[in-house]
DNA sequence: CGTTGATTTGAGTAAGATCAAGTCGGGTGG
DNA sequence: CCACCCGACTTGATCTTACTCAAATCAACG
Protein backbone atom coordinates (compact mmCIF):
# COMPACT_ATOMS: atom_id res chain seq x y z
CA UNK A 1 0.00 0.00 0.00
CA UNK A 2 1.20 3.90 -0.51
CA UNK A 3 -0.19 6.88 0.07
CA UNK A 4 -3.81 6.78 -1.35
CA UNK A 5 -4.98 9.39 -3.35
CA UNK A 6 -8.17 10.71 -2.62
CA UNK A 7 -11.34 10.21 -5.47
CA UNK A 8 -11.54 13.76 -5.52
CA UNK A 9 -8.10 14.65 -6.76
CA UNK A 10 -8.15 11.92 -9.28
CA UNK A 11 -5.62 12.29 -12.21
CA UNK A 12 -7.67 10.19 -14.45
CA UNK A 13 -11.07 11.30 -14.57
CA UNK A 14 -10.51 14.49 -15.69
CA UNK A 15 -8.86 13.33 -18.99
CA UNK A 16 -11.36 13.45 -22.19
CA UNK A 17 -11.79 9.84 -22.37
CA UNK A 18 -13.83 9.59 -19.32
CA UNK A 19 -17.19 10.54 -18.57
CA UNK A 20 -17.43 13.01 -15.41
CA UNK A 21 -18.99 11.33 -12.31
CA UNK A 22 -22.61 11.98 -11.88
CA UNK A 23 -24.15 14.06 -8.32
CA UNK A 24 -23.27 11.92 -5.18
CA UNK A 25 -21.41 9.52 -7.14
CA UNK A 26 -18.18 10.40 -6.68
CA UNK A 27 -18.15 11.08 -2.83
CA UNK A 28 -19.78 7.38 -3.02
CA UNK A 29 -17.00 5.93 -4.54
CA UNK A 30 -14.73 7.65 -2.54
CA UNK A 31 -16.55 6.64 0.60
CA UNK A 32 -15.77 2.75 -0.83
CA UNK A 33 -12.24 3.21 -1.88
CA UNK A 34 -10.23 1.40 1.04
CA UNK A 35 -6.95 1.84 -0.20
CA UNK A 36 -4.03 2.09 -2.70
CA UNK A 37 -2.03 -0.81 -3.50
CA UNK A 38 1.60 -0.68 -5.82
CA UNK A 39 2.49 -3.85 -7.19
CA UNK A 40 6.10 -4.36 -9.20
CA UNK A 41 6.40 -4.75 -12.99
CA UNK A 42 5.91 -8.40 -13.28
CA UNK A 43 4.25 -9.08 -10.01
CA UNK A 44 1.04 -10.86 -9.97
CA UNK A 45 -1.73 -8.82 -8.82
CA UNK A 46 -4.63 -12.04 -9.10
CA UNK A 47 -3.22 -15.49 -9.17
CA UNK A 48 -5.25 -17.76 -11.59
CA UNK A 49 -7.89 -19.51 -10.31
CA UNK A 50 -7.73 -17.12 -6.88
CA UNK A 51 -10.40 -15.98 -5.39
CA UNK A 52 -9.54 -12.64 -4.70
CA UNK A 53 -12.53 -10.45 -2.11
CA UNK A 54 -11.64 -7.07 -3.63
CA UNK A 55 -12.21 -4.85 -6.56
CA UNK A 56 -9.69 -2.58 -8.27
CA UNK A 57 -8.71 -0.30 -10.79
CA UNK A 58 -5.84 0.27 -12.21
CA UNK A 59 -4.52 4.21 -11.57
CA UNK A 60 -1.43 3.82 -12.98
CA UNK A 61 0.51 1.45 -14.77
CA UNK A 62 -0.20 -1.31 -17.96
CA UNK A 63 -1.39 -4.45 -16.98
CA UNK A 64 -2.83 -8.06 -18.55
CA UNK A 65 -4.94 -10.67 -17.79
CA UNK A 66 -3.85 -14.26 -18.75
CA UNK A 67 -4.65 -18.08 -18.68
CA UNK A 68 -2.60 -20.57 -19.37
CA UNK A 69 -3.04 -24.20 -20.05
CA UNK A 70 -2.19 -27.30 -17.29
CA UNK A 71 1.34 -27.72 -19.62
CA UNK A 72 2.20 -23.88 -19.55
CA UNK A 73 1.47 -22.34 -22.33
CA UNK A 74 0.28 -18.73 -21.66
CA UNK A 75 -2.31 -17.05 -23.44
CA UNK A 76 -3.18 -12.74 -22.95
CA UNK A 77 -6.15 -12.44 -23.21
CA UNK A 78 -6.22 -8.69 -22.87
CA UNK A 79 -3.84 -5.57 -21.81
CA UNK A 80 -5.56 -3.27 -19.31
CA UNK A 81 -5.05 0.35 -19.27
CA UNK A 82 -5.50 2.82 -16.55
CA UNK A 83 -9.30 3.31 -15.78
CA UNK A 84 -9.79 -0.30 -16.27
CA UNK A 85 -11.57 -2.62 -13.78
CA UNK A 86 -9.92 -5.76 -11.87
CA UNK A 87 -11.58 -8.27 -10.73
CA UNK A 88 -15.37 -8.07 -11.28
CA UNK A 89 -15.46 -11.73 -12.46
CA UNK A 90 -13.90 -13.01 -9.66
CA UNK A 91 -16.85 -10.89 -7.39
CA UNK A 92 -20.17 -11.82 -9.84
CA UNK A 93 -18.73 -15.53 -10.83
CA UNK A 94 -17.27 -17.88 -8.01
CA UNK A 95 -13.73 -17.52 -9.03
CA UNK A 96 -11.46 -16.00 -11.08
CA UNK A 97 -10.76 -17.54 -14.16
CA UNK A 98 -8.08 -15.61 -15.24
CA UNK A 99 -4.68 -14.45 -13.80
CA UNK A 100 -3.65 -10.75 -14.07
CA UNK A 101 0.14 -9.44 -14.01
CA UNK A 102 1.68 -6.30 -13.79
CA UNK A 103 3.61 -5.23 -16.98
CA UNK A 104 5.12 -1.78 -15.59
CA UNK A 105 4.97 -0.52 -11.87
CA UNK A 106 1.46 -0.37 -11.20
CA UNK A 107 -0.61 1.29 -8.96
CA UNK A 108 -3.98 0.22 -7.88
CA UNK A 109 -7.31 1.66 -5.97
CA UNK A 110 -8.77 -0.98 -4.01
CA UNK A 111 -12.18 -1.32 -3.15
CA UNK A 112 -14.10 -4.11 -0.54
CA UNK A 113 -15.87 -7.02 -1.64
CA UNK A 114 -19.24 -5.26 -0.92
CA UNK A 115 -18.60 -2.72 -3.53
CA UNK A 116 -20.42 -4.60 -6.04
CA UNK A 117 -23.80 -4.73 -4.53
CA UNK A 118 -23.88 -1.76 -2.51
CA UNK A 119 -23.54 -0.18 -6.27
CA UNK A 120 -26.11 -2.14 -7.33
CA UNK A 121 -28.38 -1.33 -4.62
CA UNK A 122 -28.12 2.76 -3.98
CA UNK A 123 -26.67 4.09 -7.50
CA UNK A 124 -28.27 2.06 -10.18
CA UNK A 125 -26.54 4.51 -12.91
CA UNK A 126 -23.19 3.93 -11.45
CA UNK A 127 -24.13 0.08 -11.77
CA UNK A 128 -24.83 0.59 -15.19
CA UNK A 129 -21.82 1.98 -15.57
CA UNK A 130 -20.25 -1.13 -14.22
CA UNK A 131 -22.09 -2.91 -16.54
CA UNK A 132 -20.73 -1.04 -19.20
CA UNK A 133 -17.34 -1.49 -18.48
CA UNK A 134 -17.44 -5.47 -18.33
CA UNK A 135 -19.43 -5.05 -22.05
CA UNK A 136 -16.70 -2.86 -23.25
CA UNK A 137 -14.36 -5.30 -22.02
CA UNK A 138 -15.82 -8.50 -23.96
CA UNK A 139 -15.75 -5.95 -26.47
CA UNK A 140 -12.26 -5.89 -26.75
CA UNK A 141 -12.20 -9.80 -26.40
CA UNK A 142 -14.10 -10.32 -28.96
CA UNK A 143 -11.76 -8.30 -31.23
CA UNK A 144 -8.99 -10.30 -29.96
CA UNK A 145 -10.97 -13.12 -31.13
CA UNK A 146 -11.43 -12.43 -34.33
CA UNK A 147 -7.80 -11.31 -34.79
CA UNK A 148 -6.21 -14.14 -33.33
CA UNK A 149 -8.55 -16.57 -35.38
CA UNK A 150 -8.88 -15.11 -38.51
CA UNK A 151 -6.26 -12.74 -39.35
CA UNK A 152 -2.46 -13.38 -40.42
CA UNK A 153 0.79 -12.61 -38.35
CA UNK A 154 1.28 -9.65 -39.61
CA UNK A 155 -2.29 -8.36 -39.57
CA UNK A 156 -1.99 -9.49 -36.37
CA UNK A 157 0.82 -7.65 -35.16
CA UNK A 158 -0.54 -4.53 -36.79
CA UNK A 159 -3.73 -4.45 -35.62
CA UNK A 160 -2.25 -5.11 -32.29
CA UNK A 161 -0.36 -1.98 -32.11
CA UNK A 162 -2.88 0.29 -34.09
CA UNK A 163 -5.35 -0.91 -31.05
CA UNK A 164 -2.75 0.02 -28.60
CA UNK A 165 -1.31 3.21 -30.05
CA UNK A 166 -5.31 4.65 -29.57
CA UNK A 167 -5.85 3.63 -26.38
CA UNK A 168 -2.55 4.49 -24.76
CA UNK A 169 -3.48 8.04 -26.79
CA UNK A 170 -6.91 8.59 -25.16
CA UNK A 171 -5.34 7.46 -22.17
CA UNK A 172 -3.15 10.21 -22.12
CA UNK A 173 0.05 8.96 -22.72
CA UNK A 174 0.68 10.64 -26.19
CA UNK A 175 4.27 12.41 -26.11
CA UNK A 176 6.03 13.60 -28.62
CA UNK A 177 4.48 11.38 -31.21
CA UNK A 178 5.20 8.21 -29.75
CA UNK A 179 3.38 6.44 -26.91
CA UNK A 180 5.08 4.30 -24.03
CA UNK A 181 4.82 0.51 -24.99
CA UNK A 182 5.80 -1.62 -21.93
CA UNK A 183 5.37 -5.36 -23.66
CA UNK A 184 8.08 -7.12 -24.63
CA UNK A 185 8.18 -9.33 -28.12
CA UNK A 186 7.26 -12.10 -25.92
CA UNK A 187 4.00 -10.34 -24.24
CA UNK A 188 3.43 -9.60 -27.80
CA UNK A 189 3.56 -13.58 -28.68
CA UNK A 190 1.17 -14.67 -25.91
CA UNK A 191 -0.99 -11.95 -26.69
CA UNK A 192 -1.46 -12.71 -30.34
CA UNK A 193 -1.08 -16.67 -30.72
CA UNK A 194 2.32 -16.41 -32.22
CA UNK A 195 5.49 -18.04 -31.64
CA UNK A 196 8.33 -15.24 -30.00
CA UNK A 197 10.67 -15.81 -32.69
CA UNK A 198 8.09 -15.08 -35.43
CA UNK A 199 6.60 -12.25 -33.69
CA UNK A 200 9.99 -10.89 -33.86
CA UNK A 201 10.23 -11.25 -37.68
CA UNK A 202 6.89 -9.81 -38.35
CA UNK A 203 7.60 -6.57 -36.37
CA UNK A 204 10.97 -5.95 -38.09
CA UNK A 205 8.88 -6.74 -41.41
CA UNK A 206 6.69 -3.94 -40.36
CA UNK A 207 9.53 -1.37 -39.17
CA UNK A 208 11.27 -1.69 -42.74
CA UNK A 209 7.92 -0.79 -44.78
CA UNK A 210 8.24 2.35 -42.10
CA UNK A 211 4.97 1.54 -40.58
CA UNK A 212 5.52 0.88 -36.98
CA UNK A 213 8.32 1.22 -34.75
CA UNK A 214 8.29 -0.05 -31.47
CA UNK A 215 12.07 0.39 -29.96
CA UNK A 216 13.28 1.22 -26.75
CA UNK A 217 10.12 0.78 -25.12
CA UNK A 218 8.32 3.24 -26.58
CA UNK A 219 5.87 2.88 -30.25
CA UNK A 220 5.96 4.87 -32.82
CA UNK A 221 3.53 4.64 -35.71
CA UNK A 222 4.92 6.10 -38.92
CA UNK A 223 2.46 5.58 -40.71
CA UNK A 224 -0.85 4.85 -39.40
CA UNK A 225 -3.36 4.83 -42.14
CA UNK A 226 -1.48 2.48 -44.12
CA UNK A 227 -1.00 -0.05 -40.86
CA UNK A 228 -4.75 0.20 -40.54
CA UNK A 229 -4.67 -1.23 -43.91
CA UNK A 230 -2.38 -3.99 -43.62
CA UNK A 231 -4.14 -4.91 -40.51
CA UNK A 232 -7.57 -4.20 -41.86
CA UNK A 233 -8.60 -2.62 -38.61
CA UNK A 234 -11.50 0.16 -39.37
CA UNK A 235 -12.29 2.92 -37.01
CA UNK A 236 -14.80 2.28 -34.04
CA UNK A 237 -14.93 5.82 -32.46
CA UNK A 238 -14.70 5.40 -28.43
CA UNK A 239 -17.19 7.11 -26.64
CA UNK A 240 -16.21 8.30 -23.28
CA UNK A 241 -16.11 5.94 -20.77
CA UNK A 242 -17.55 5.54 -16.99
CA UNK A 243 -14.31 5.49 -14.43
CA UNK A 244 -15.03 3.55 -10.95
CA UNK B 1 -43.43 -13.20 -34.21
CA UNK B 2 -45.29 -16.71 -33.03
CA UNK B 3 -47.54 -17.24 -29.98
CA UNK B 4 -45.62 -16.08 -26.93
CA UNK B 5 -45.27 -18.21 -23.95
CA UNK B 6 -46.06 -16.52 -21.03
CA UNK B 7 -42.94 -16.26 -18.33
CA UNK B 8 -44.73 -18.00 -15.81
CA UNK B 9 -45.00 -20.96 -17.76
CA UNK B 10 -41.54 -20.42 -18.98
CA UNK B 11 -40.15 -23.93 -20.13
CA UNK B 12 -36.57 -22.89 -19.77
CA UNK B 13 -36.69 -21.85 -16.07
CA UNK B 14 -37.37 -25.41 -14.26
CA UNK B 15 -34.31 -26.96 -15.54
CA UNK B 16 -31.90 -27.73 -12.80
CA UNK B 17 -29.40 -24.83 -14.57
CA UNK B 18 -30.91 -21.96 -14.17
CA UNK B 19 -31.62 -20.04 -10.70
CA UNK B 20 -35.44 -19.69 -9.75
CA UNK B 21 -36.50 -16.31 -9.99
CA UNK B 22 -36.98 -14.16 -6.61
CA UNK B 23 -39.53 -12.56 -5.22
CA UNK B 24 -41.50 -9.87 -7.60
CA UNK B 25 -39.09 -10.72 -10.71
CA UNK B 26 -41.06 -12.79 -12.45
CA UNK B 27 -43.87 -10.64 -13.03
CA UNK B 28 -41.70 -8.00 -13.31
CA UNK B 29 -40.09 -9.81 -16.19
CA UNK B 30 -43.37 -10.99 -17.51
CA UNK B 31 -44.56 -7.68 -17.97
CA UNK B 32 -41.58 -6.33 -20.00
CA UNK B 33 -41.60 -9.27 -22.29
CA UNK B 34 -43.15 -7.41 -25.34
CA UNK B 35 -43.37 -10.91 -27.57
CA UNK B 36 -41.69 -13.68 -29.07
CA UNK B 37 -39.56 -14.07 -32.28
CA UNK B 38 -38.69 -17.05 -34.74
CA UNK B 39 -35.84 -17.23 -36.55
CA UNK B 40 -35.52 -19.41 -39.36
CA UNK B 41 -31.65 -21.58 -38.99
CA UNK B 42 -29.02 -19.69 -41.33
CA UNK B 43 -31.10 -16.07 -41.09
CA UNK B 44 -29.95 -12.98 -39.19
CA UNK B 45 -30.59 -12.42 -35.76
CA UNK B 46 -28.78 -9.27 -35.75
CA UNK B 47 -26.83 -8.09 -38.37
CA UNK B 48 -23.30 -6.47 -37.21
CA UNK B 49 -23.00 -2.72 -36.70
CA UNK B 50 -26.89 -2.81 -36.88
CA UNK B 51 -28.02 -0.63 -33.85
CA UNK B 52 -31.06 -2.73 -32.92
CA UNK B 53 -33.11 -1.74 -30.10
CA UNK B 54 -34.55 -4.57 -28.73
CA UNK B 55 -32.51 -6.94 -26.23
CA UNK B 56 -33.16 -11.30 -26.39
CA UNK B 57 -33.20 -13.90 -24.64
CA UNK B 58 -33.16 -17.32 -26.85
CA UNK B 59 -35.67 -19.38 -25.35
CA UNK B 60 -35.13 -22.68 -28.14
CA UNK B 61 -32.82 -23.15 -30.61
CA UNK B 62 -29.04 -22.50 -31.15
CA UNK B 63 -26.96 -19.77 -32.34
CA UNK B 64 -23.97 -17.95 -32.59
CA UNK B 65 -22.20 -14.34 -32.45
CA UNK B 66 -19.43 -13.59 -34.93
CA UNK B 67 -17.40 -11.05 -36.28
CA UNK B 68 -16.20 -10.31 -39.55
CA UNK B 69 -12.81 -9.02 -41.60
CA UNK B 70 -13.72 -6.60 -44.65
CA UNK B 71 -12.61 -8.64 -47.05
CA UNK B 72 -15.20 -11.43 -45.61
CA UNK B 73 -13.54 -13.86 -43.63
CA UNK B 74 -15.72 -14.76 -40.67
CA UNK B 75 -15.08 -16.03 -37.06
CA UNK B 76 -17.86 -17.14 -34.85
CA UNK B 77 -17.16 -15.76 -31.38
CA UNK B 78 -19.08 -17.95 -29.14
CA UNK B 79 -22.30 -20.28 -29.68
CA UNK B 80 -25.48 -18.96 -28.07
CA UNK B 81 -28.34 -22.02 -26.36
CA UNK B 82 -31.35 -21.09 -24.84
CA UNK B 83 -31.26 -18.97 -21.58
CA UNK B 84 -28.15 -16.79 -23.35
CA UNK B 85 -29.46 -12.97 -24.00
CA UNK B 86 -28.76 -11.19 -27.41
CA UNK B 87 -28.31 -7.62 -27.61
CA UNK B 88 -27.10 -6.51 -24.56
CA UNK B 89 -24.13 -5.04 -25.78
CA UNK B 90 -25.92 -2.90 -28.49
CA UNK B 91 -27.65 -1.35 -25.56
CA UNK B 92 -24.93 -0.66 -23.25
CA UNK B 93 -22.20 0.23 -26.22
CA UNK B 94 -23.55 2.22 -29.10
CA UNK B 95 -24.15 0.07 -31.58
CA UNK B 96 -23.23 -3.75 -31.76
CA UNK B 97 -19.72 -4.60 -32.63
CA UNK B 98 -20.80 -8.59 -33.76
CA UNK B 99 -23.78 -10.11 -35.49
CA UNK B 100 -26.23 -13.30 -34.81
CA UNK B 101 -27.13 -15.77 -36.87
CA UNK B 102 -29.44 -18.53 -36.22
CA UNK B 103 -27.57 -22.22 -36.31
CA UNK B 104 -30.93 -23.91 -35.79
CA UNK B 105 -34.69 -22.26 -36.30
CA UNK B 106 -34.84 -20.21 -32.88
CA UNK B 107 -37.52 -18.46 -30.96
CA UNK B 108 -36.41 -15.90 -29.06
CA UNK B 109 -38.18 -13.71 -26.19
CA UNK B 110 -38.48 -10.14 -26.88
CA UNK B 111 -38.19 -7.22 -24.85
CA UNK B 112 -38.37 -3.85 -25.41
CA UNK B 113 -35.15 -1.55 -25.32
CA UNK B 114 -35.80 0.35 -21.71
CA UNK B 115 -35.83 -2.99 -20.10
CA UNK B 116 -32.29 -2.94 -18.92
CA UNK B 117 -32.45 0.69 -17.45
CA UNK B 118 -35.76 -0.25 -15.80
CA UNK B 119 -33.99 -3.58 -14.37
CA UNK B 120 -31.37 -1.76 -12.98
CA UNK B 121 -33.57 1.33 -11.29
CA UNK B 122 -36.37 -1.15 -10.10
CA UNK B 123 -34.42 -4.62 -9.26
CA UNK B 124 -31.12 -4.58 -8.53
CA UNK B 125 -30.63 -7.93 -7.75
CA UNK B 126 -31.97 -8.54 -11.42
CA UNK B 127 -29.72 -6.00 -12.39
CA UNK B 128 -27.09 -7.74 -11.01
CA UNK B 129 -28.20 -10.97 -12.30
CA UNK B 130 -27.69 -8.80 -15.82
CA UNK B 131 -23.95 -8.55 -15.25
CA UNK B 132 -23.20 -12.15 -13.89
CA UNK B 133 -24.67 -13.34 -17.54
CA UNK B 134 -22.13 -10.40 -19.47
CA UNK B 135 -19.27 -11.46 -17.18
CA UNK B 136 -20.07 -15.14 -17.56
CA UNK B 137 -20.31 -14.96 -21.47
CA UNK B 138 -17.32 -12.99 -20.85
CA UNK B 139 -15.13 -16.38 -19.34
CA UNK B 140 -16.92 -18.09 -22.45
CA UNK B 141 -14.86 -15.71 -24.83
CA UNK B 142 -11.88 -15.89 -22.59
CA UNK B 143 -11.81 -19.82 -23.08
CA UNK B 144 -12.41 -19.46 -26.42
CA UNK B 145 -9.42 -17.11 -27.06
CA UNK B 146 -7.05 -19.25 -24.79
CA UNK B 147 -8.00 -21.99 -27.22
CA UNK B 148 -7.08 -20.49 -30.47
CA UNK B 149 -4.31 -18.92 -29.73
CA UNK B 150 -2.62 -21.80 -27.69
CA UNK B 151 -4.33 -25.11 -28.76
CA UNK B 152 -3.28 -27.01 -31.42
CA UNK B 153 -6.22 -28.12 -33.92
CA UNK B 154 -6.78 -31.15 -31.95
CA UNK B 155 -6.75 -29.83 -28.69
CA UNK B 156 -9.16 -27.21 -30.07
CA UNK B 157 -11.74 -29.45 -31.50
CA UNK B 158 -11.76 -31.84 -28.51
CA UNK B 159 -12.34 -28.95 -26.31
CA UNK B 160 -14.92 -27.19 -28.11
CA UNK B 161 -16.62 -30.48 -28.51
CA UNK B 162 -16.32 -30.81 -24.79
CA UNK B 163 -17.62 -27.18 -24.13
CA UNK B 164 -20.40 -27.55 -26.26
CA UNK B 165 -21.37 -31.29 -24.72
CA UNK B 166 -21.48 -30.02 -21.45
CA UNK B 167 -23.61 -27.20 -21.71
CA UNK B 168 -25.88 -28.77 -23.88
CA UNK B 169 -26.56 -31.41 -21.27
CA UNK B 170 -26.95 -28.20 -18.85
CA UNK B 171 -29.48 -27.05 -20.84
CA UNK B 172 -31.75 -30.24 -20.57
CA UNK B 173 -30.41 -31.36 -24.26
CA UNK B 174 -28.97 -34.97 -23.53
CA UNK B 175 -30.91 -37.77 -24.95
CA UNK B 176 -29.77 -41.22 -25.19
CA UNK B 177 -26.23 -40.79 -24.69
CA UNK B 178 -25.98 -38.00 -27.43
CA UNK B 179 -27.00 -34.36 -28.15
CA UNK B 180 -27.82 -32.72 -30.74
CA UNK B 181 -25.26 -30.58 -32.52
CA UNK B 182 -26.43 -28.80 -35.10
CA UNK B 183 -23.20 -27.21 -36.43
CA UNK B 184 -21.69 -28.01 -40.01
CA UNK B 185 -17.75 -28.38 -40.26
CA UNK B 186 -17.67 -25.08 -42.15
CA UNK B 187 -18.77 -23.35 -38.28
CA UNK B 188 -16.88 -25.25 -36.00
CA UNK B 189 -13.79 -24.38 -38.54
CA UNK B 190 -15.16 -20.47 -37.97
CA UNK B 191 -15.50 -20.97 -34.28
CA UNK B 192 -11.72 -22.66 -34.48
CA UNK B 193 -10.01 -20.61 -36.22
CA UNK B 194 -9.11 -23.54 -38.86
CA UNK B 195 -9.94 -24.57 -42.61
CA UNK B 196 -12.73 -26.48 -42.82
CA UNK B 197 -10.53 -29.29 -44.42
CA UNK B 198 -7.98 -28.99 -41.34
CA UNK B 199 -11.27 -29.46 -39.32
CA UNK B 200 -12.82 -32.28 -41.16
CA UNK B 201 -9.46 -34.40 -41.11
CA UNK B 202 -9.03 -33.45 -37.08
CA UNK B 203 -12.62 -34.69 -36.81
CA UNK B 204 -11.91 -37.95 -38.32
CA UNK B 205 -9.05 -38.39 -36.35
CA UNK B 206 -10.97 -37.94 -33.05
CA UNK B 207 -13.79 -40.32 -34.60
CA UNK B 208 -11.12 -43.25 -35.24
CA UNK B 209 -9.82 -42.96 -32.03
CA UNK B 210 -13.15 -43.47 -30.95
CA UNK B 211 -13.27 -40.19 -28.63
CA UNK B 212 -15.74 -38.29 -30.44
CA UNK B 213 -17.99 -38.46 -33.54
CA UNK B 214 -20.59 -35.62 -34.90
CA UNK B 215 -22.51 -37.99 -37.62
CA UNK B 216 -25.77 -37.06 -38.33
CA UNK B 217 -26.42 -33.84 -36.35
CA UNK B 218 -25.71 -35.17 -33.42
CA UNK B 219 -22.44 -35.11 -30.63
CA UNK B 220 -21.68 -38.37 -29.24
CA UNK B 221 -18.41 -38.51 -26.96
CA UNK B 222 -17.39 -41.93 -27.03
CA UNK B 223 -14.45 -41.35 -24.17
CA UNK B 224 -14.94 -37.73 -22.21
CA UNK B 225 -12.19 -38.42 -20.18
CA UNK B 226 -9.60 -39.08 -23.28
CA UNK B 227 -11.30 -36.28 -24.56
CA UNK B 228 -10.39 -33.86 -21.91
CA UNK B 229 -6.73 -35.02 -21.51
CA UNK B 230 -6.44 -34.38 -25.14
CA UNK B 231 -8.30 -31.40 -25.22
CA UNK B 232 -6.31 -30.55 -21.96
CA UNK B 233 -9.44 -29.18 -20.62
CA UNK B 234 -9.87 -29.06 -17.02
CA UNK B 235 -12.95 -28.69 -15.30
CA UNK B 236 -15.08 -26.17 -14.09
CA UNK B 237 -18.49 -26.61 -12.45
CA UNK B 238 -21.22 -24.32 -13.55
CA UNK B 239 -23.27 -22.97 -10.93
CA UNK B 240 -26.72 -22.60 -11.46
CA UNK B 241 -27.22 -19.11 -14.06
CA UNK B 242 -29.99 -16.79 -13.70
CA UNK B 243 -32.27 -16.59 -16.48
CA UNK B 244 -34.57 -13.81 -17.91
C1' DC C 1 -33.10 -37.45 -61.53
C1' DG C 2 -30.67 -32.81 -61.14
C1' DT C 3 -29.40 -29.59 -57.77
C1' DT C 4 -27.50 -28.10 -53.67
C1' DG C 5 -24.91 -28.18 -49.41
C1' DA C 6 -21.99 -30.97 -46.53
C1' DT C 7 -18.31 -34.02 -46.12
C1' DT C 8 -14.27 -36.36 -47.75
C1' DT C 9 -9.80 -37.26 -50.24
C1' DG C 10 -5.44 -36.10 -52.52
C1' DA C 11 -1.56 -33.23 -53.77
C1' DG C 12 1.23 -29.34 -53.27
C1' DT C 13 2.47 -25.21 -50.61
C1' DA C 14 3.14 -21.77 -47.28
C1' DA C 15 2.84 -19.80 -42.82
C1' DG C 16 4.53 -20.16 -38.74
C1' DA C 17 6.87 -23.30 -35.07
C1' DT C 18 11.02 -25.20 -33.25
C1' DC C 19 15.88 -25.59 -32.38
C1' DA C 20 20.15 -23.55 -31.77
C1' DA C 21 23.25 -19.85 -31.74
C1' DG C 22 24.57 -15.34 -31.35
C1' DT C 23 24.19 -10.18 -30.39
C1' DC C 24 23.19 -6.22 -27.77
C1' DG C 25 22.66 -3.35 -23.64
C1' DG C 26 22.14 -2.45 -19.06
C1' DG C 27 23.09 -3.83 -14.54
C1' DT C 28 26.16 -5.93 -10.65
C1' DG C 29 29.91 -7.25 -8.20
C1' DG C 30 34.90 -7.80 -8.00
C1' DC D 1 37.03 0.15 -14.58
C1' DC D 2 36.12 -4.16 -16.27
C1' DA D 3 34.29 -8.88 -16.46
C1' DC D 4 30.34 -11.21 -16.52
C1' DC D 5 25.43 -11.96 -16.43
C1' DC D 6 20.98 -11.77 -17.66
C1' DG D 7 17.06 -10.70 -20.24
C1' DA D 8 15.49 -9.18 -24.53
C1' DC D 9 16.16 -9.24 -29.16
C1' DT D 10 17.93 -11.17 -33.59
C1' DT D 11 19.39 -14.56 -37.13
C1' DG D 12 19.70 -18.91 -39.73
C1' DA D 13 18.23 -23.55 -40.70
C1' DT D 14 14.96 -26.99 -40.58
C1' DC D 15 10.56 -29.03 -39.72
C1' DT D 16 5.53 -29.38 -39.12
C1' DT D 17 1.11 -27.92 -39.00
C1' DA D 18 -2.33 -26.34 -41.22
C1' DC D 19 -3.82 -23.89 -45.62
C1' DT D 20 -5.07 -23.88 -50.54
C1' DC D 21 -6.76 -25.76 -54.65
C1' DA D 22 -9.30 -29.14 -56.93
C1' DA D 23 -12.21 -32.77 -57.37
C1' DA D 24 -15.00 -36.69 -55.77
C1' DT D 25 -18.62 -38.57 -52.89
C1' DC D 26 -22.79 -38.44 -50.42
C1' DA D 27 -27.38 -37.38 -48.81
C1' DA D 28 -31.48 -34.85 -48.73
C1' DC D 29 -34.96 -32.90 -51.31
C1' DG D 30 -38.05 -31.05 -54.82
Amino acid sequence: MDKPLPCTLCTLRPLPGFKPAREGELAFIARRKVGQLRVRAGAGVISEGGADDRIYTLLAGWAFRYKSLPDGRRQILNILLPGDIIGLQAELLDAMAHGVEALTDVSLCVFARDMVWSVFRVHPALALDLTWLAAHEERLVDDAILSIGRRTALERVAALLVHLYKRAVASGLLDGGSVPFPLTQAHIADTLGLSVVHTNRTLQRLRRAGLADTAGGRLVLGDLRGLRRVAQYWEQPAPPRPLF
